[in-house]
DNA sequence: GGTCCCATGTAACAAGTTACATGATTCC
DNA sequence: GGAATCATGTAACTTGTTACATGGGACC
């Protein structure tokens, strides 16, 4: 559902294409929504199947034809009732491979297990520095857009992003700490 | 990956039915993986056509009769390549639907967002409260295995699980304040 | 008689992953 | 000639969801 949604949401927007939207999800939505290129064409025809979107071709001479998607209006109605839906169940179901490795980890050395954290530690303090810089992307887009208020809810997922980040490299630290005293 | 082989872990504690899998996945791990029930089976299916488990039928004339699962050889193979896969190409492949949504809360009013969060922030702290009646499972759990020191590594997931949803709250709660000053 | 716990699934479908496949233009 | 960017997909497969389906035993 999140990614349909993604897509239409974009598309409320501005007017995309494949490429442009799998773009986006390759950088500042990364952080909150991965998602493969062969994904996004699948749901852009899914998405074209149930008559939320529609696309047009656009030629280009120096660039390569491109098919350029625009939300309907029955897209638009979906859009504000999945905004809307204010059930959390979905939610809630949560997900996290790592920690269902560490809570098995007793069957592993401690050294592995420490350089696993070590490992996740790295890519988190990664992810912050891209978000940093990638922090000015959101008045670039915002530019690009007509609604100008838009980027009050960016702040706050990318808040979200320090937050959440920066957190999980606490937790490692703390996992870290404790096994070292293990091992002394 | 992620449900086979934490499948693959607990079978390596101890002998169980899908029941009784499909009970701990709705227990403490829930707040780390959620499983439906009929995955838990099909993935019995798929892990018994892999020769990586095996079941024999235990008959009781108390309770229904049940397949009682054990880990073969391949299995323990398998499992132990996985928690040494150092790889965290996949841990990183975030997800977080209530971010897509944040997202997109322009087109919603502000008190809708707003009640989103609250109820967010309840359901955090409904799960804070039922991981901290969980916690004493973790010894009975303990007891009823071989290996006495896997708590050690339970302990750093539960810790995970009161960092992660304490950090939610903080979040949500600022989000908030930054939207009632918006709105007087 | 009703509810809860125990116990095991199937079928249809939706979502996500991996690998493959192609080809234009631009800039160095 | 090669790398980078632009551009769009398909096929096979795995994983996860939703709805359905059944039935025994215990306890009140």
């Amino acid at each position: 559902m999140p990614l349909k949604h993604a897509i239409l949401g974009l598309l409320n927007y501005a007017d995309m294409s494949g490429y442009d939207i799998d773009r986006f999800f390759k950088s500042s939505i990364a952080f909150y929504w991965h998602a493969q290129t062969s994904q996004i064409y699948k749901e852009l025809n899914n998405l074209t199947a149930n008559h939320y979107v529609e696309s047009d071709i656009v030629y280009q001479s120096d660039k390569p034809n491109k098919k350029l998607f625009h939300i309907t209006d029955e897209g638009k109605v979906e859009l504000h009732r999945w905004l809307a839906d204010a059930n959390i169940d979905d939610i809630m179901k949560y997900k996290n491979p790592l920690l269902i490795k560490i809570f098995f980890s007793g069957n592993l050395g401690i050294d592995q297990t420490m350089r696993l954290l070590e490992k996740y530690i790295q890519s988190c303090a990664q992810i912050i520095e891209d978000m940093n810089a990638d922090i000015n992307k959101i008045s670039e887009f915002e530019a690009q857009i007509e609604q100008k208020d838009e980027s009050f809810f960016w702040s706050m997922t990318m808040t979200y992003g320090f937050m959440y980040y920066q957190n999980e490299i606490k937790w490692a630290n703390w996992c870290i700490d404790k096994l070292k005293e293990r091992i002394s």
